[in-house]
DNA sequence: GCATATAATGCAATCGATTGCATAAACCCG
DNA sequence: CGGGTTTATGCAATCGATTGCATTATATGC
């Protein structure tokens, strides 16, 4: 069926061309070691075979493996992570920028950091590095196992002290208080925050929280632990976080859902079903920025964690200055609040 | 700083064990030649030393590589299609199934078939078999040439006739022919389509119009030109097209977004800014049924692809099947309608 | 015309793990 | 106690591409 016959190795190129496997290696690489001529005869004969070399074979060679492997330290049967558009954008991005440096992307099977350094890909020779999808609130001390490995990773995430790696992400705790104040500056006294954390100083919800009560703070606002509510990632834990507060402090006028757009989605549906009026009755600010935020009603005023300036080119090129040796610094990016209607204010700028 | 001394290879081990690289390979693959205690011996070292064996180097020699590499023909930098949740959901879901069975996902950097076949990963040795996510819209002669090369690979989308490859996917005339009947079926008569193809057979888009035409044919509605309205995957999209259809046909009562659930999103948004009550003024229909279709205002109705219901495994299973040598059979499934309030159906069961 | 520089090519080792075959050691049994 | 098994181990080749070194062929210089 096929005219072409079994074309697999270099050798099998080499031995249509009558010369050694050494000069046709060469010539594919085109090493000024062959004369012209012969280069383009080997050449065409490898393009008319359509034989690409093994790159298992290759990599082994010259000791890399030219990928990076991308951990989500979450399972996929974790549904609601995985349907965060969030995530998946910075899958993209990341993806794009390794593919303009010519690495290959690898997702982990791994679910967490424990696997990532027991099971390694990195030593088994599969990545040359890694790069940790987090919300930074991986324990500390598997990231110091981790960091102890010398396996070159970065993380997306919050930068904590001391840390021992590089990261990058944005400025949690000023943007929220940012978010904060906004609302206050459009006149809301009774402001209440959905996280996903108000314990551990590790987590970035927990880092929201903190630039909520600075943002309460700066305004001159009173704290009210009732204000405060827990949240996983599902829209739904939205919806419920909102009943929640509906029965317990029924007058608050102003909602920042730091855990992510979607549950703030979830939220505002609640509010609907209560016959709530966003923002009149209720103002809102997600966390995220999707695009869907446009499409909301009203459409969502959210915190960009400008994903599209840049942090998937920043995260990429770290890890590949690591992988060449050198030191990096983590980067910690300012957040921006992109005002739509949801907070009530009016967008005429 | 590290106690442990360079141990990376399997020879390292076994000098450390005091027996040959044979035994040592063997005693860490358990191989009953080998004594226990030796067996032990040699694991506990490698323990130790956290030894993980060079995959590369043991693809090579087993002749595979244990991964398969999942393919969008789409680029990175399309983020209209990145932001569909139910992309991300379908790779979630594979990646989930790949790894119950041991195998490893590579993204590919490809953004479409032609790349595929030139660059191909699998000739590489990089991949053994490949998941194509495709709208099914691929040119048909470029999936030919495909086949021709004998590369194992299964498709995510429609299924056409004489494909010569294994797809699994939805029946989206039947799909789109149900979801129209329901509409008519709510004493809907001027039912509107949002596609994003209506030209080529080959494209999905093209088939859920069509089943919209025999819905309507079921439901002894006429057929209307102005009543269709082409999108691409963006939620903007959708609501430029309800902006067209309001100039154009201002009586429309009911659309089918057949695009997606975000275009639908996108619609929902317009109609509201057109003072357009859903569903009392203008019913919808949405394809994919993402997470979100809950928690938008109304909750969408929507047309369900089976992702939790065994698309992925299925993929899985037949792509490793055929890797395995075995001949496989394309799938086609049945969509399922989601009914929740947009459609304007009484939500009673 | 001969020695030396230069260009082109091939040989063989290498990357790290695996495995068929050979060998050595221990054991069995008459 | 010698021949025949059984058990445990090692040797060396292999997977496919790459590259240092050696070798041959050609060119240059005097």
């Amino acid at each position: 069926m096929n005219a072409k016959p079994n074309v697999k190795t270099i050798a099998d190129i080499a031995r249509l061309a009558g010369v050694s496997t050494s000069t046709a290696s060469r010539a594919l690489r085109d090493s000024d070691l062959i004369s012209i001529e012969t280069k383009e005869r080997i050449k065409k004969i490898a393009q008319e075979h359509s034989f690409r070399p093994h790159l298992g074979a290759r990599n082994l060679r010259l000791k890399k493996s030219n990928s990076i492997v991308l951990v989500f330290p979450f399972d996929y049967a974790d549904q609601d992570v995985l349907a965060n558009p969030y995530i998946f954008k910075v899958l993209g991005t990341v993806g794009s920028a390794l593919r303009a440096r010519h690495y290959d992307l690898l997702l982990s099977r791994l679910s967490d950091i424990n696997m990532l350094i027991d099971d390694l890909y990195i030593h088994s020779g599969l990545a040359e590095g890694a790069i940790i999808l987090g919300r930074g609130d991986n324990d500390q001390s598997k990231m110091a196992a981790l960091v102890e490995t010398n396996i070159p990773f970065v993380v997306l995430g919050p930068e904590h002290d001391n840390q021992g790696y590089c990261s990058v992400g944005i400025d949690n705790r000023q943007s929220s208080r940012m978010a904060v104040k906004h609302l206050a500056k459009q006149g809301r006294k009774r402001i209440a925050i959905i996280s996903d954390n108000f314990d551990e100083p590790i987590a970035e919800g927990y880092q929201r929280y903190q630039g909520y009560l600075q943002g309460l703070a700066d305004a001159g606002l009173p704290f009210d632990q009732n204000l405060t509510v827990l949240s996983t990632y599902a829209g739904q834990s939205g919806y419920d976080a909102i009943q929640l507060l509906l029965e317990s402090v029924p007058d608050f006028d102003a909602i920042f859902v730091a855990t992510s757009d979607i549950v703030a989605i979830g939220a505002m549906q609640a509010l609907h079903d209560a016959n709530k009026r966003i923002p009149q009755d209720v103002a809102l600010v997600g966390f995220d920025n999707i695009d869907l935020c446009d499409f909301t009603n009203p459409p969502l005023t959210s915190i960009s964690q400008r994903l599209h300036e840049g942090v998937a080119d920043l995260l990429t090129q770290k890890l590949l200055d690591q992988i060449a040796g050198q030191q990096v610094e983590s980067t910690m990016l300012q957040g921006r609040l992109v005002v739509r209607q949801s907070c009530g204010a009016s967008v005429l700028t």
